[in-house]
DNA sequence: GATGAATGAGGATTCATTCAT
DNA sequence: TATGAATGAATCCTCATTCAT
């Protein structure tokens, strides 16, 4: 239920606005507040697409607000309507990013892949990552930008953790042998393998980045599957964890 | 004769700033003018120090330069006296940190590792590169920032250049029958993944941090393997490349 | 004596300097104070006229203290070893160009001159005068500037008080008949006349500044002659003020 | 129509301005841009006003932009709203009295001048540039000032040359027989000694003022009368001119 | 809700002035 | 005395944020 979602957003984009509390839209009637929030809605998806272009073309301190409500067609202050302040802007970006990234995630890591064999799986997977990164550039300068005030980082981290996890477990389920501190770094360094790549794919287009795109998919490839194999045969890896 | 170095830096660091030009003091005095310059090159030090710190802590933009004058322990006019606006700042530490980081990287890449096996010499290549950079975080903010005003970039681009050129021409020399295109992505892609698990590496601390850097080895030994052995087997990149 | 008027210079120049008193300079001992007056002496010519280059060169505000210094081949501090302030410079350098104006201007007004026809007299007067300016142009830059702090201008003023009353003077010693107020007008208008004309003149060079100075005396020329000759036959002057 | 002039000058105001370029709001509706424009202007006018004020009793390095905005009862970014640094805040009000003085000028300039007796026609001429630089002490500022960014300067070179230019060819129609570089002196001279006469003028109030006031014409009815004159008796120029 | 002019604190930079050497 | 590095208040300007319309 996508609006239920949106309302949330709503709430959440306004939470910690002005002074005041707010007036909380008469809960009786039922058709006008609706069509409110859905014009605002609509303000708060033009305005933070707006702000995805800004941020990625100027950084997080570089983009101004003025900038974000020109581009987006508005005033600054109907900006200041729908988000209390620039953080938040970039927050309620920064959630949508991560739900649809969530999203994208979630049918990229479903069971039906881990039959697949690991070259495969790691098309099946892989692919729609690297698309949804392609068509939302904004993502990684969310992501990684050291200068993004700590809330924003916080966030990130908080849906980063919850991706590591769920990696973790499903590397832990399919080798339940290994080591639980070994399977929190192969699913971080797979993480941060992967987010390095892609930052390579994205700097190139057309034929290039298929080719990045192959390559990145033979590093992951090359780095998982010893321990998918039976035969863990990774020579630094044995040398250095079988002490 | 690093203290050579040091001074011309001095002056580096000084060149434009003011509207005037330095008398530049007889240079054929030995006693005073050098005591003036050493007090110089350690302010301009401290202020670098101070800038690399506020730098990593809140990026290009969000330092300002009264709190790294201010972390510098002296006034803001003070930091202007040795460097004629921020950029300046962001570009002499950049210069510097890419000179000691060409030291580094010259001094790791020397011809008598590839003569090790591999995995020595990752170790022998990497735990330099490692070092250097656990030792300046600044190096990789002041390299990967977005929000870095133009020259420190393009600076940081033709090191990047060199750095890839010759890890490709090494690539080359000892895999003579490797595509020029695929050297060119073997190279760029060992680079961004060094860098990312280095950011792995280097937000953790003691033992987890050992953890992480074999983890990095690990990943990049699975890399290159492949290239280096007689029997190129990995799996996609057979599939992809050999038509 | 110029060594007295010196060592009261020197003295107006240190007046209100720091918070302290002056030592004072054990008025007992004779030899070493006046030589160490007298290095101060040429520091302070040294100074000023380096002072009046920048000011020509950039106005008041715009000449810095650092400038002048440097332009004197000394250092900031030392400059201010003998003066309190920027003010001071310009207070200093006003006054000794003053006193030199009023020498010159002393030297022109001679009442020998009275005697000569008009013209002659104004070769006489004015010749000198504009010789001065030329040599002093920054004269006219600390009189003129609009920018200048009051207390210069008040010094100035002083000055062209007096100035103004010993024309005045000869006007009424020559033309008793005219009413005082006439008589002050007169003064003060031939003053900026000729500052006036002055500009033009040093605005150019060669030969074209002697035209502008032929030109510049004529004005004042058909300006005075109608109250000089037994005929003041000036027309509008008639109608104004013979009502 | 003046307010057109206005609002072209409200443009002019603003251009280079920010970064952007300004949206430039359909001309074609009338209401509302126009209540905008006016508001606008008004703002404008307000900065100006202050502006004259603070430049009359600053010079314009004196004059800070917050000073300016504080005596125009506005905040410093308001200041900047409508202006995008100090030095164009000088060229609008420069260019604007500069408009208002070639209309003065054009006005006091007309051919049926040129039929009065010299003495009437100085009235005619003379009157409303008085009145004109007394009304806008700052078209004196702006238009002397030796520390004024140059474009300002440059704009008010044109003004000159064009003003001079009409002088020396009105001079030049009734005095055929004048040599070119006589006339272009005495056009010039006639300036000065107008300018000079008018500081002068403005010093003084009330009765005073008037006293000054034909205490100039007089300076400029003689000055001229003998060129204008069928008997050119101006003894200097005689002896000077004619060798 | 929308507007955009207004705000004012904050940031980069300058320069008159001081003080340890 | 001379030096010149250091100071820090003041300046120009920006931009996140507010508010009257």
């Amino acid at each position: 239920m996508p609006e239920d979602r949106a309302e949330e957003s709503a709430v959440t984009a306004r939470s910690g606005s002005r002074t005041e509390e707010a007036p909380d839209a008469g809960s009786g009637t039922a058709g006008r507040p609706r069509r409110r929030q859905a014009r605002g809605e609509a303000r708060i998806a033009q305005l933070l697409e707006a702000a995805a272009d800004v941020f990625c073309a100027s950084g997080y301190n570089g983009a101004s607000t003025n900038a974000i409500a020109r581009e987006a067609g508005v005033s600054p202050g109907t900006l200041y309507q729908f988000f209390p302040n620039k953080e938040a802007i970039a927050i309620e970006l920064g959630e949508r990013l991560m739900d649809r990234w969530r999203e994208t995630y979630g049918a990229a890591f479903v069971v039906s892949h881990v039959e697949l064999p690991l070259e495969r799986m790691l098309d099946a997977v892989l692919d729609p990552l690297i698309a949804f990164n392609c068509e939302n550039p904004a993502f990684a300068v969310l992501t990684h930008g050291s200068e993004i005030p700590g809330v924003i980082t916080r966030e990130h981290d908080a849906l980063h953790a919850t991706m590591l996890t769920r990696t973790e477990q499903l590397l832990r389920t399919f080798l339940p042998e290994l080591p639980a501190d070994r399977a929190t770094r192969t699913a971080e360094m797979s993480f941060v393998l992967f987010k390095a790549g892609l930052d390579l794919v994205m700097a190139h287009e057309g034929a290039e980045r298929e080719a990045y795109i192959r390559e990145l998919k033979t590093v992951m490839y090359r780095y998982l599957e010893p321990l998918v194999c039976d035969t863990p045969d990774g020579a630094p890896a044995g040398s250095t964890d079988t002490p």
